[in-house]
DNA sequence: TAGTGGTCTAGACCACAAG
DNA sequence: TTGTGGTCTAGACCACTAA
């Protein structure tokens, strides 16, 4: 009658099937505001808090949101975003709900590394910006991040504001450019004098390497970066 | 009495900030037991609800394991182990409580296309095991996965319950490899008619690749795959 | 003002794990 | 058997939003 399971089992997890199966069957499509609480609580035959269970579950996997004040409305699973986001460390982190900070280390125009050099098929004799950033959480360090990208590219990336923004979302605003590929080499290293030092950790600690390239559309390589992870 | 905070705001933050006070400066190192949830509520001075209210909150973070019939336990901010675990998704998802269903489309000895055949190093008519696999979430899928590893390295392989467990798993444990480093490209792609087929989107649909080498200790590259993701 | 979600209570019984 | 977390109730009042 309320559309409950025959299933056995949790109340909550019934009422959580049936709400999910409305939205997934598109009688309730995205946007469209799900009954109240209470009235699904009457529907359902339990009691209020069961039902805040099962939509708190469905809000936790994203495929409702809740407006204070509003209503509760069907929205979209969102799948697996997570591998894009590998592009953006702040952005990732942001829409997991972690608060990052940035701290810039220092900017820098250098002289890049043979391997640099290579990396972004660079001229002989052109410079980068050698960016060097502490990623914290919750005020512990959990990341050192040297992002190395040509000055030819982005004149005046040093002008920027790097400490409080994605450096991704700031090249793509100010030059234009869109990410679109990048390559990733992961495997894990001990950590030098200063990474350790700067992490927080004894020196030789196991920390995951992540060094790599990200491309923008027409395949032009924008930023070499090496970053060591805790943990 | 009971570490309160004076701050404003609801009883389960409050109770929240100083469980998590509690974890981070070390007065329950990881995996010691915390108070039981009526316990926690009678020092509180709040209902056992309240209490689960922000211990749900802790679990979800990573900051508290509960075990029904034994405890909570303190554990570890899992922080940025993701990276680790694009190694295996299947660990990876379930770490974050989701479950996942491995759909084993089919394993057959193959002749590796040339691609494959240099990613893997083979010798020119070597053999590989080629496994296609499906991902479901919930019922749906989100990925479409082909791993190619040589019959060489992994003799026997199609035998093992590959729809189960792990792939590296799998392969960590009957033959004792341990999986140290990758290398992957993320780009996008547009889903062809097949891809779009088993991902239940229509052709064209965006969709993220992942193409890949995992390699072993030795530096020996295991295994060679490509992966779609909706979304 | 009316209706929504957000917080909270003071109990209850069940399922699980371990001694 | 004991103690734990898991589920559930039938209310209550608060905070927010929109009419």
């Amino acid at each position: 009658m309320a559309g409950l399971d025959v299933q056995t089992g949790p109340r909550y997890l019934a009422v959580r099937r049936a709400v999910e199966r409305w939205i997934r069957q598109g009688q309730f499509p995205e946007g469209a505001r799900l009954p109240s609480e209470g009235e699904l609580a009457r529907r359902f035959g339990c009691s209020r808090m069961t039902v805040r269970q099962a939509i708190a579950a469905l809000a936790a996997e994203g495929l409702v949101q809740r407006r204070h004040g509003v209503g509760t409305f069907a929205s979209r699973p969102r799948a697996l975003r997570r591998f894009w986001t590998v592009l953006s460390f702040t952005e990732e982190m942001r829409a997991h709900g972690v608060e990052v900070q940035n701290h810039l280390l220092s900017v820098r125009r250098e002289r890049p590394s043979e391997a640099v050099r290579r990396a972004l098929a660079l001229a002989p004799g052109e410079l980068v910006y050698r960016i060097r950033r502490l990623r914290l959480v919750a005020g512990h360090p959990v990341a050192y991040h040297v992002s190395c990208i040509p000055v030819r590219i982005c004149p005046g990336l040093d002008g920027l504001d790097l400490a409080s923004d994605s450096l991704y979302r700031l090249v793509e605003e100010h030059y234009g450019y869109r990410f679109t590929r990048c390559e990733r080499v992961y495997r894990p290293v001990r950590a030098t004098a200063p990474e350790a030092r700067l992490l927080e950790v004894p020196p030789g600690t196991p920390l995951l390497l992540v060094e790599g390239v990200a491309f923008v559309d027409a395949g032009l390589p924008v930023d070499a970066c090496y970053e060591v992870y805790r943990e």
